[in-house]
RNA sequence: GUCCAGGUGGCGGAACGGUUUACGCGAUAGUCUCAAAAACUAUUGGUCGCAAGGCCAUGUGGGUUCGAAUCCCACCCUGGACACCA
């Protein structure tokens, strides 16, 4: 017997692999198409962190699987090279993004091959090459034509660090959700996607699909829609009026004030002279503050503006506040304030000496804590445990009715009296494409004097990203492009007069918003994709990712796919039938990353234990939905256990009949956990079966032919290159990877004797040993179980009082009270 | 603050109403060796005991059940997502 060495087999393979194009599937006769799809990464030259792998090789295990089950597995890989993480990279190292990206694609395409993945070698897209970014401005033009694409002067987030603005999903915390730096508002011109006219269409689709849960939980959260009223609020004088929306009408006899936001137009019809200095000031001073002062300090600020508003279900008359704990971009900009049931109006009420007026109480009266002394009590719209048993009082003729029956009359009261109406508020705001960067594919918009904005002709694409020499962001508001005149001085193409390009690039969620169209259409370089090929292959059947894409990736994808439908180039809305979030692989306990140190990098274990050991060992240690930490030490033992596969082989014969029925039931046994484990990604405890076998076998003194190659042909999603070096050694031809997955048969899988636990008052005392056939017995078993010594001995002395026989399973006595 | 995961040996983790600690790492002892490494074999939750065996252990406190790591309630931690969204 040869050694075991991986680092011979396993490059011979993977070039056999390609060569061969065994995972490959013909795009056209294909019978079973199985779209088994991977999150594509955005490559920096460092390469990928074995935090990469991870998700990679959970990916590859499942569509080895699939393919072994004889369907035609499509597992492409690419590159989603254009953006600002790979910008950043080459400021950071001073290379232009041309030339790194083609070092990039290199050391990326290297490190996936090495792993061994089942990759389509002949199909790989890269967003930032003119064959594929010449669609993506292509679809930036539909979304125009369709009027979906729109242009806007907008207050806007800006990241001081990398010059750019960011989409609300960009923003986590008010923070660049790349870089980290508190965003800065801007006001611009910038390109908006209409996502907001899908947003019904995004949530509720949400329901059918098959998705992890916390990824539909995340999306139904940013889409954040609450249902409530618009209700307006007329001046004193009657000579102005301020809608404000409210999820909690049954609170508006609570209503001592209202807050309008310091940005909100409608703020100065309610100043009154005297106020006016001090209001104009207020303003000017939140203005200047900087969003990170405004996270840093939320303590309440405000002023009064002299004027005064009529509450529209009770006539009080309520003063009017500016504050900016009110957002202008939400809802109306202006809020009633009602300090008795709401945290913030309280604060409010509480720093400004306003009234506090609780309305709405316990069923059976307050009690004690309930109401503080300052009259505010926790509304069920925050702690909404007492939504069911609270009712109103101080509130005219709703006194008495509970918060769910106030807010049907209320409602139905204003409608009457249009006095407001019902409305549905969404936190989803249209997304903001504009990019002031150059690492992106130039909006295909030009700008023309006489004609204004115009739309490059499809002909025209790509509009060519320049080689500019200067690709560092101006932080001036605009692309470098717009440095090149070159680039963006043009002809108008519907007048021919002198006209200007647009500079700004798109975002690079765009270019991933469609990659999975692209795939199965690469050798198409007149349509974007083909549509035989989208209908053949398309949605796709299983597409893994990272849970960090929620809101990003996974609902821009949603939004594209929906809208390329309604243009009827897709005959389905959403893209990806089945999506599983995979964990995040810590290091030393902590989340990799380059600050803390602690990246480890594949390429030295692989070259150490090869890839198959690395994969085997990733998989190992923990559920692949949950992640896990990765020990530099633990991965000596998944060698071991390769190790011991390949030397098992010495004890492979032919003339040893497999026969024992314990032999035939470990065998069946492990099929079947490996087969189910492995549909639902539990690769860590597949593996683990896979041991449990390994050492039954590694016990016996022969181990039959059939068994092992059994053996390997499980293993071999998990190790593809030891287990298709066997597959010959063993004597068999082909490639093990194409070989159909083994098949369970339940008769094998029941004992002879099953073995029961007795329990006396819950506690194990014995287990008994009860031949099959008397299982169903409940006199007999019970009888057994009542005489064993070791139960007789805590039952003596004691009647007993109820006995639970479950056939199969336990046997318990109940003697004690 | 809200939402979502989780808290089980020295460590990563199994089990997810029925024998807690599968599998792996580490540790200890042994075999082999001049020696070491590797490999192989055995032991390995705590505690009392010479042993047989007992008792105690799944974050804490209650509850449901013949039986709870698992289900319910409250609380305490840890990780993640969102967050002045009215």
């Amino acid at each position: 017997m040869n050694k075991y060495i991986p680092s011979s087999i396993e490059s011979k393979w993977q070039k056999k692999w390609k060569e061969d194009k065994l995972f490959s599937p013909d795009m056209e006769v294909a019978k079973n198409p199985y779209y088994s799809l991977m999150m594509f990464p955005y490559p920096s030259a460092e390469g990928l962190h074995v935090g990469n792998m991870y998700a990679f090789c959970g990916s590859d295990i499942h569509s080895r699987f699939k393919m072994m089950q004889d369907l035609d597995v499509f597992e492409p890989i690419g590159l989603d090279g254009f953006g600002i993480h790979s910008e950043n990279y080459a400021l950071k190292v001073n290379q232009h993004p041309v030339e790194l990206s083609k070092i990039t694609e290199k050391r990326f395409y290297e490190q996936l091959m090495m792993i061994g993945n089942a990759y389509d070698w002949t199909r790989t897209v890269e967003t930032f090459k003119p064959n594929y970014y010449k669609w993506t401005q292509w679809l930036f033009l539909q979304m125009y034509n369709k009027g979906l694409a729109y242009r806007k002067k907008a207050s806007v987030n800006w990241c001081p660090k990398d010059l750019t603005v960011l989409a609300d999903e960009q923003v986590i915390n008010g923070a660049c959700e790349r870089c980290g730096s508190i965003v800065e508002k801007k006001l611009l011109e910038q390109w908006f996607f209409k996502i907001t006219d899908y947003t019904e269409r995004l949530l509720g689709n949400l329901d059918k699909l098959d998705w992890s849960e916390k990824v539909k939980i995340a999306q139904r959260m940013w889409i954040g829609k609450s249902e409530g009223v618009m209700l307006k609020f007329n001046s004193e004088d009657k000579a102005a009026e301020v809608e404000v929306f409210t999820t909690a009408l049954d609170t508006v006899f609570g209503v001592t004030f209202l807050v309008v936001s310091p940005e909100n137009p409608l703020l100065q019809k309610f100043i009154k002279e005297d106020k006016r200095e001090r209001v104009d000031q207020y303003v000017k001073a939140v203005k200047k503050k900087t969003e990170s002062q405004r996270m840093e300090n939320r303590e309440k600020t405000g002023v009064f503006t002299g004027g005064y508003v009529i509450n529209p279900l009770n006539r009080e008359k309520v003063p009017v506040w500016v504050a900016d704990y009110v957002l202008v971009g939400y809802g109306t900009g202006a809020v009633m304030g009602v300090p008795g049931h709401d945290a913030r109006d309280h604060e409010f009420a509480q720093k400004f000496s306003l009234k506090v007026k609780p309305v709405i109480k316990p069923k059976d009266g307050f009690k004690g804590a309930d109401v503080g002394q300052d009259g505010f009590w926790d509304y069920p719209e925050i702690k909404n445990q007492f939504a069911e048993t609270s009712v109103l009082f101080d509130s005219a003729q709703y006194s008495g009715l509970t918060s769910k029956e106030a807010k049907q009359k209320m409602s139905d009261y204003i409608e009457d009296n249009n006095l407001g109406k019902r409305q549905i508020q969404y936190h989803l705001r249209d997304w903001l494409i504009s990019r002031q960067r150059y690492w992106g594919p130039p909006i295909p918009i030009i700008y023309c004097d006489k004609c204004g904005v115009v739309a490059v002709p499809e002909k025209d694409l790509p509009v060519e990203l320049p080689y500019v020499s200067e690709f560092r962001p101006s932080g001036k508001g605009q692309s470098p492009l717009a440095t090149s005149a070159d680039f963006y001085n043009v002809k108008c193409p519907n007048c021919g007069g002198k006209a200007r390009r647009e500079t700004d690039v798109s975002d690079t969620f765009l270019d991933s918003s469609w990659y999975f169209l692209r795939y199965p259409s690469v050798e198409f370089d007149d349509k974007p994709f083909d549509k035989q090929r989208v209908k053949k292959w398309l949605p796709v059947d299983m597409y893994i990712g990272g849970a960090e894409h929620s809101v990003l990736h996974l609902l821009y994808s949603r939004f594209i796919t929906m809208v390329l439908h309604d243009l009827g180039l897709l005959q389905f809305e959403e893209p990806f039938s089945k999506f599983r979030a995979h964990g995040l692989l810590i290091a030393e306990g902590a989340k990799m990353s380059k600050s803390k140190g602690n990246i480890v990098n594949p390429d030295d274990y692989i070259k150490e234990y090869g890839a198959d050991t690395l994969r085997t060992y990733l998989m190992f240690l923990g559920p692949f939905s949950e992640g896990g930490d990765f020990q530099d030490k633990a991965i000596g033992g998944s060698y071991r256990f390769l190790q011991r596969v390949w030397a098992l082989q010495e004890k492979v014969t032919d003339s040893v009949i497999l026969s024992e029925a314990k032999d035939l039931q470990m065998m069946h046994k492990t099929i079947k956990k490996v087969t189910e484990d492995i549909e639902q990604l539990k690769y860590n405890t597949a593996i683990a079966a896979m041991m449990e076998w390994l050492n039954y076998l590694s016990r016996k003194e022969k181990v039959r032919a059939e068994e092992y190659k059994i053996y390997i042909l499980l293993l071999a999603p998990f190790a593809p290159h030891i287990t298709e070096e066997l597959w010959y050694i063993i004597g068999e031809s082909g490639s093990i990877h194409k070989e159909s997955w083994p098949k369970f048969d339940n008769k094998y899988l029941e004992e002879e004797e099953i073995s029961i636990p007795v329990q006396v008052d819950g506690k194990v005392r014995d287990i008994l040993l009860i031949q099959k056939d008397i299982i169903d017995n409940r006199e007999v078993v019970e009888k057994i179980a009542m005489e064993s010594q070791k139960v007789q001995k805590f039952l003596q002395g004691k009647s007993v009082k109820k006995t639970v026989y479950i056939p199969g399973k336990i046997i318990s006595f109940v003697v004690s009270n």
